[in-house]
DNA sequence: CGGAGAATTGACTCTACGGTAAATTACCGC
DNA sequence: GCGGTAATTTACCGTAGAGTCAATTCTCCG
């Protein structure tokens, strides 16, 4: 593309620019299906640039990931309000708030090409497991009688699970607000819960 | 290995036996991380028989979730016994007594490594739908007073998703019985259906 | 103005994988 | 027994992607 030597950008603000990038793409495609070249080359640099700031293809992810977990966990507890009933629907509620405008940053966490086992799976998951948590009292409420060890290992994959697939439907149907979001779950949630 | 020249196994075993290995391989790890060279290696074979049997390897793939997507919708058919009330439990406890030894083939169908778009991205999804359909209808009931596309489109992801995380989840916990299965989503389902 | 160090790249290596060509062996009908 | 055909392999090619080396240019400080 363009000659060697410096173009007076400086280190961090690179770094910054490359991650953004790299998120967008890792967080599209998907990390199985995203090389270097592709990130480089959307980003408008070059390999070696990116292997000197981050040393690997998985270090750039790694990076990605911290920088997309932070910022998300950040965001839902901040809009966490501490509503009395409904623990559940409220955490929903706080994500889609938080997730306004973020969801390059979820689909990335929750990019499910990642290889299993790997490190950038184990570290993908421990801010899945925090996200998890935040919303892991209220599921726990439901299950307040039981002690069954699985049933509450069972109840919170589906929730995880409940919470990926409606963000997941939200960034196919874009237009949605936060607020309709909310609505339409509150919707589903009280017809479910009428016996048929 | 072995030298060249016939071992005497007619094509038709052999497609079925590397069927099976390559269900498993990619079923396993994933399409994204499973190679020809493994599933050849797997099935005690060499590379170039699979592409004389199966053309490429999205053909054998392909041939794999046929396999598999059909082995999966007869079973879930014939186990669906037309129960009145509660017909998405009901459809989960026909997945759960269909899917009894099968779990590999579940996996294969909802590989989550699968390139988006792609032609094994689509196939698998036929199946996916297949089987989604027949748990649609009770699902359909749920909303049966409203006529917002919206809100069946995500029920509908929401059932998809909550079917596939409790595979998930017993494929980790494979000691569990099918009629333990469906007792504890029982117990979930109307644990949810409560008000807290 | 000169040079040290940071920023940046083109061009390279190495490996793994999808795919192919051609040769080899065993079986089966005549 | 013999030739045709089905089954099977070894050895190879082309490509793409991870990772590296050494060279080049800019900036900024003395």
């Amino acid at each position: 593309m363009s000659r060697p030597g410096t173009k007076g950008v400086p280190r961090e603000q690179r770094e910054q620019q490359i991650l953004e990038i790299a998120t967008t793409e890792f967080g599209g495609r998907g990390y199985a299906y995203t090389s270097l070249t592709d990130i480089a080359t959307a980003a408008g640099v070059s390999k070696p640039l990116i292997y000197t700031y981050f040393g690997s293809r998985d270090g750039l992810h790694a990076a990605c990931v911290q920088r997309a977990g932070k910022s998300l966990v950040d965001a839902v507890a901040s809009a966490q309000t501490v509503s009395g009933a409904d623990k559940a629907l409220a955490t929903l509620t706080a994500i889609f708030r938080a997730l306004d405008g973020q969801t390059e940053n979820w689909k990335l966490i929750y990019d499910t090409t990642l290889p299993r086992p790997s490190e950038a799976y184990a570290l993908a998951r421990e801010y899945q497991d925090a996200l998890n948590t935040m919303g892991a009292e209220g599921v726990a409420e439901v299950l307040a009688g039981s002690d069954d060890a699985d049933d509450h290992s069972l109840l919170l994959a589906l929730w995880f699970s409940i919470v990926s697939t409606t963000i997941a439907w939200w960034s196919e149907n874009p237009t949605q607000t936060p607020q309709q979001m909310t609505e339409r779950c509150l919707r589903l949630f009280t017809a479910v819960r009428q016996p048929a």
